[in-house]
RNA sequence: GCCCAGGUAGCUCAGUUGGUAGAGCAGCGGACUGAAAAUCCGCGUGUCGGUGGUUCGAUUCCGCCCCUGGGCA
């Protein structure tokens, strides 16, 4: 397939102003904003994600936002196949696509930085994952040693995701998940001609904000979203019950600890989710994304030159 | 006013029989190839309430003062 023109990335940390600016973009530009966050993929997390309200999504087309159901295992995987899936389609056709969220890997993966992987069936995932509930990261750390002692040597002992990911996927095709790695992937959107903006927040102002927001959130019926995937009775382990503040907000509703205690811990996630974007943003975006700080002045995005030229 | 207890990191607290101190949480830095709002790795950031005294040396012992709880009036 050939990759899509001009497009616009738009990544940033939660809270930081990402969708405010795509629907400027989008509308200068006649684009079609692409959500790029894995958890604002899930149907009943909505208030919850911040996702774009019912106006910004009548004044401009809005994709994969919403569009899985949160019993389903969903991954960087499925989100871009959905993409590729949906850039094919007629009614985007000579539109700017404008891509908006928080997840790195998936702008890693959009630019063409994923492998081909084996399909990994689902026994055998299972298998992997229980061992690790059963045995522990440093058991399995030692299995994957006699299994791929390359891939052991780059993990640690402790990461017990990626050691089990290391394992299916010897597990399921007898290739360690190196080899498939050196197989570059091919990129749904074209690098040279797209545009990459990185939001770069104050991190003292962004905290603030996320705390504003959680609250905000609560007020408008976090609890009953909650209590709707609850309704659900999900396993605990799959990700859409991972959004921050659903654990939190479950104690809430089993009565063990108050809602202030639940809005101060789930601020505190939220914060240290922030971080860890910050980081990914700041070290593994390269020079071709232009770093953008918000503007009180102006109330405006505006270049940040001072950390430009790494 | 008197009597107790306490004042140590941003928070909750441990500790030093006198040699300038350490846990958890928070915070900060980092990694990141189909769970990524995930997962993992690293790092103490300190007038030990103040002030005098004893001592080679005081956060530790003694005096006084300040502050916070609780009790008695």
């Amino acid at each position: 397939m050939k990759p899509a023109e001009r497009a616009v990335l738009i990544a940033g940390p939660t809270a930081s102003g990402k969708s405010a600016l795509a629907m400027r973009i989008a509308e200068e530009r006649d684009g079609v904003i692409i959500n790029t966050d894995s958890m604002q993929v899930y149907s009943v997390l909505n208030i919850f994600t911040a996702r774009p309200g019912p106006e910004d999504m009548k004044r401009i087309p809005h994709y994969l936002y919403g569009h899985v159901d949160p019993r389903d295992l969903y991954s960087t995987g499925s989100w871009l196949s959905d993409v590729s899936d949906l850039l094919k389609r007629p009614e985007l056709e000579g539109r700017i696509p404008v891509f908006a969220g928080g997840t790195g890997l998936y702008f890693r993966a959009l630019l063409g930085g994923l492998s081909a992987m084996p399909e990994i069936p689902d026994r055998v995932r299972q298998r992997w994952r229980y061992r690790l509930a059963e045995e522990g990261a440093a058991k399995l750390h030692r299995v994957l040693r006699s299994a791929d002692p390359e891939a052991a040597l780059v993990l640690k002992p402790g990461d017990g995701q990626r050691i089990v990911r290391a394992l299916e996927v010897m597990d399921a095709s007898g290739q360690s998940i190196l080899h498939w790695q050196k197989q570059r992937g091919e990129p749904l959107i074209d690098p040279k001609t797209c545009e990459r903006l990185v939001i770069d927040p104050d991190r003292d102002k962004l905290g603030q904000t996320i705390e504003i927001r959680f609250v905000d959130m609560v007020q408008r019926g976090a609890l009953a979203e909650v209590q709707k995937l609850l309704a659900l009775e999900i396993d605990p382990d799959m990700p859409s019950m991972k959004a921050i503040g659903v654990r939190e907000l479950t104690r809430v509703i089993e009565g063990e600890i108050t809602i202030e205690v639940a809005i101060e811990r789930a601020v505190i996630a939220t914060r240290q989710y922030a971080k860890r974007q910050a980081t990914w943003f700041r070290n593994q975006c390269d020079q071709d994304w232009r770093r953008l700080k918000f503007d009180a002045d102006s109330q405006a995005f505006v270049p940040a030159a001072d950390i430009s030229g790494r």
